[in-house]
DNA sequence: TGATTTTTGTACTGTCTTGCATATTATATC
DNA sequence: GATATAATATGCAAGACAGTACAAAAATCA
């Protein structure tokens, strides 16, 4: 063989031209619908049929793209986990004082646990934990994860507005956290039993002034509502 | 037919001395362990087999004590209500300090999350309100029941602290006690995460910190510990 | 055009599942 | 002892379930 230009320096990232017949669907979209099932109904009460159905996948196609059941689980779960980092990254890291940071955390996980077509489903690491934690290590491991990243990024909050001086002395980010993250599951758990939005915003207000402090609150003139 | 004396008047509450084939089982037993199977494994995941031979009941047998799976589920929620009413029922009435009571309650919901022959198994309102709940009416009647029923047992403890001036004029009964839910909601997905006993007590012990006011805290000569 | 590769669609297997039908056993009453 | 009653034990039927085999289809490559 002659010495021919190689064609595209495999740049690969764009149409790596793949071989086969095309595929019918779209990994990342068949994932998401796949997910909202297992949110919505767990593992053991959602069927291949049903997935196969809500991705417009055959089960063929299901296990060559994503392995068997409790694969797609997994799968599930660390696209659920990365959705919502993504969704709260940006509320972590911005500066901003600790009170509207939290408004805007609890603001997100709401809008995440609400969401959904026939009714709010929750916290995919709450009805995991609730579920398959106890019997399969790897997915308990998963659910373990997700619980102490929660605890740390609020700690970090904490922390944050403590050296900020928005906290006395005496607070501790630690404790602190883990009322954060127990105020998540509670609006988490309370969502599936379809408590109305309302209470659950009552209950994220009462938590957020416990941590910040009443009297952080009292704050005069703050912009909105003269 | 003449006038005879027609037999024992009926007093029925003992042994009604019932007629046929005698019982192989003792129902509330076999409930019991009925409920052990669902709080571990969840409602979609047990199966009849499971059930049978757990309860040590044959299938017909099930159906003819307690109906079909459904209504098994159903009984056993309300068993595992009426269970934890029964061991928490004390702590709730008798007088005591308000962190006392808190110790208690919290200690008393840890023994029930952390029990089980396989591990932990959490909370059955919890486990039930991330599964059954969403699809199921009357399930989800019951969960909110459930969750409503803690929250004003909750409500009613730091009622009476603030009457008796265990805590200032300015806290709000509803704010603690969805705090102090929150925390055993927490603790009950944590706990079947496998999360450790010393993390769980350390998570309650901050809680009650912050729900009692930590300068509560610091009266001298609580008794132990010198 | 023909070969190769990858995915799709259909159908199949064996197992598990729920619920029930039927026959059997054990007790109380007459 | 005969009969009625209530439970047990066995096993069946219809369907759901997870996972796979196999052939047809659709693309690239030569």
């Amino acid at each position: 063989m002659v010495q021919k230009s190689k064609g595209p320096p495999a740049v690969a990232s764009e149409q790596p031209k793949r071989r086969g017949r095309p595929r019918a669907y779209e990994p990342d979209v068949a994932l998401g619908k796949a997910l909202d099932l297992f949110r919505t109904q767990g593992f053991a009460a959602t069927s291949l049929d049903d997935l196969s159905e809500a991705t417009g996948m055959n089960r063929p196609s299901l296990y060559g793209a994503f392995g068997d059941k409790r694969e797609l689980y997994i799968k599930s779960y660390q696209r659920y986990r990365d959705d919502a980092r993504a969704s709260m990254t940006e509320i972590f890291r911005e500066e901003m004082p600790l009170r509207q940071r939290l408004e805007g955390i609890f603001a997100c996980a709401l809008n995440i646990y609400l969401s959904g077509e026939t009714g709010p489903r929750g916290c995919f690491t709450v009805v995991t934990a609730a579920s398959e934690a106890v019997s399969d290590p790897d997915i308990r491991a998963m659910v373990l994860e997700g619980l102490s990243e929660l605890d740390k990024a609020f700690a970090n909050c904490f922390r944050r507005a403590k050296e900020k001086g928005e906290l006395p002395e005496t607070a501790d980010p630690t404790v602190l956290a883990q009322l954060a993250s127990a105020t998540v599951h509670t609006i988490a758990i309370r969502s599936r039993a379809r408590v109305p939005r309302k209470e659950l915003e009552a209950i994220v207000k009462g938590a957020i002034d416990m941590m910040v402090g009443l009297e952080s609150s009292r704050r005069p003139g703050d912009g909105r509502d003269p």
